[in-house]
DNA sequence: AGAACCTAGGTGATATGTCAACTATTCCGT
DNA sequence: ACGGAATAGTTGACATATCACCTAGGTTCT
């Protein structure tokens, strides 16, 4: 997923009956803007991720784990608390934590209070590697996205993400 | 990725050496609109894309794909033409109009004025299974982003979006 | 105590995306 | 017209994501 979104509704407004009043259709603006939304949600993470690999052997979601994982104190989070926090499922989770295991960038932690559950956490390496790879990451999403936008543009876009969040929220509960 | 990109950068900051001239890092408001960014890019296209397969049995490229041919004259366009037009990899294409063709929805033609190239076309199933998923699809587009903004903050929407639709033009060519 | 249920987490099959290498044509300069 | 470079598209190996199901350990109620 990178799963995109509908590309474009305008098919689906020739092909499906236009005159259905429970579906109203996107207007013209409303269809550019989703058709660019699709575009950069699709493409920002796979420059990101392009990026970060060509100078540092993690990908972005390894990235995205770690930070988590350094952010914490001890560098070691339960695995359903880290599963929240980066709001992946936790079968994602397992199976790559699973994958950075191999690779010596965190390790599991057997948990006493309960025996069903784990902690996840940052290996020496797993910091070295985040460490390395975090100047060159931040600088390229400046250039991508912050050096691009005005002060009110940053605000606007802030507020925007807080309203889809919320539905989202509502939604999937 | 569905990728996601850094969750937070926050920890970069501490991680490295924050008086490195030649990574500015991002400040709290930045960091805040990029986390909700993070999580938008992920969450929303995954809700689209299950809500889709709940009703339509097409996943989001599915969708994505046979818009694009469904628009285009004939019903048909040359691969290329299709990657382009969803910015996609033409490798990751090719796969997937072999996915959907094995599922009847499109079907390679040969070209007669290039002998290396080839259309992809809908086929009468793949216009069915569109017609019968877009109602409820834009239904749920609508619900999650649109019904959700002010026209205002659609405009701002789409003008952050053009401004990193160019940045990474830029980069990518 | 013990049965029913809940919670933490993992697993395997499968779908999808990416990268590098490959084949078959066409183009282009000499 | 012919040899090398560019182009169209595919393929296979591999990384990743998702789904449905599984196990082990806790909780609760009687």
């Amino acid at each position: 997923m990178t799963p995109s979104a509908a590309g474009a509704d305008a098919a689906a407004v020739d092909a499906a009956d236009a005159a259905d009043a429970d579906a109203p259709w996107l207007d013209d603006r409303e269809q550019a803007v989703w058709r660019q939304w699709i575009q950069v949600s699709g493409r920002l993470p796979a420059a990101l991720h392009r990026d970060l690999q060509r100078s540092s052997d993690l990908s972005l979601p390894d990235f995205d784990v770690l930070v988590r994982l350094t952010e914490s104190d001890e560098g070691r989070m339960r695995v359903s608390a880290l599963a929240t926090s980066l709001q992946w499922e936790r079968s994602r989770l397992s199976h790559h934590v699973g994958r950075m295991g191999r690779r010596g960038l965190v390790e599991r932690e057997d948990c006493v209070d309960d025996a069903r559950g784990a902690f996840i956490a940052v290996t020496e390496a797993g910091r070295a590697a985040i460490e390395r790879a975090a100047p060159d990451h931040v600088r390229t999403v400046r250039s991508l996205v912050f050096d691009a936008l005005s002060e009110d543009e940053v605000a606007a876009f802030g507020a925007v993400m807080t309203r889809i969040l919320s539905r989202l929220d509502a939604v999937e509960g």
